[in-house]
DNA sequence: ATCTCTGTATTAATCCAATAGTACAGTTGC
DNA sequence: GCAACTGTACTATTGGATTAATACAGAGAT
């Protein structure tokens, strides 16, 4: 498992967790599909066990990932799959952030949901162009 | 000024730059009003010079508060109360973590828009229903 | 001049999250 | 039984962010 590790200051442990959720989400990974176990990927990280398994314990705690003991850890089943709602309630957290932000910067709420949109307008436009760019 | 500080994690220099900040969008402090000065509130809260000093430093940072040596602080005149561009300039980055965790989570970028006008109903309607409950 | 008020700078103590070191415990297959 | 693999638990180190202690420098009032 290609993952890499930049000494950008997210932890360690975010950084694995956020390129196997992202797998996940590209569907690169796919349900039943096993990962590295937490001894190896460390290993070919150089990087401590625990760093590797706690990245793998968030992910469980999201429903990402199961693990299945004295086996290895595989991508789980069902819950994050279909269940888009479930995903959805995790970004919550970080809706009321941006809320609170924008409430503090004396920002009004239909500005907040107005500049996201021309925020998205702004990456896809981006992300079309790269695309274009390659080919 | 009424500033109120608790220990639930929040670093004590954001706890005052957020209070202040508020307070300026709400239009409870304008534009030339003096705000205390470091030492002195510094000595009502029980706290370090220094601390005060900080999030002045970064209140002044984001054109919020303006500084006059040997004179006080102050609230700026112009920048932040017209421009709502400045503002919005720096939710930006808020914006950009907001849709990274949507990507990660394999959500698309309709549904966080929708999923945030969503969340501000709710909030909106929590807020108008407390006024009633106070009435 | 000196007292008292501004904001500032330097260094030290403290605290906590992230990571490492290392030992433990269960399962499987030889 | 024992080797080789799983994930786990415990403790120690480290590094960075927060806060404090304390001293500095300028301006105005008396």
């Amino acid at each position: 498992m290609q993952i890499n590790i930049q000494s950008d200051g997210l932890p360690i442990y975010q950084q694995i967790a956020n390129q196997i959720r992202y797998r996940i989400a590209a569907r690169n990974l796919k349900p039943g599909d096993e990962v590295p176990s937490i001894r190896s990927l460390a290993e070919s990280l150089r990087v401590n066990p625990n760093t590797v398994a706690r990245a793998y314990r968030e992910l469980e705690t999201e429903g990402m990932l199961e693990k299945r003991r004295t086996k290895g850890t595989y991508v789980a089943e069902q819950d994050h799959q279909q269940s888009i709602r479930q995903r959805a309630r995790q970004l919550e957290p970080h809706l009321d952030t941006l809320i609170m932000y924008a409430v503090q910067l004396g920002l009004s709420l239909d500005h907040v949901t107005e500049q996201l949109r021309e925020r998205i307008e702004v990456l896809e436009k981006r992300r079309t162009k790269n695309k274009e760019d390659l080919a």
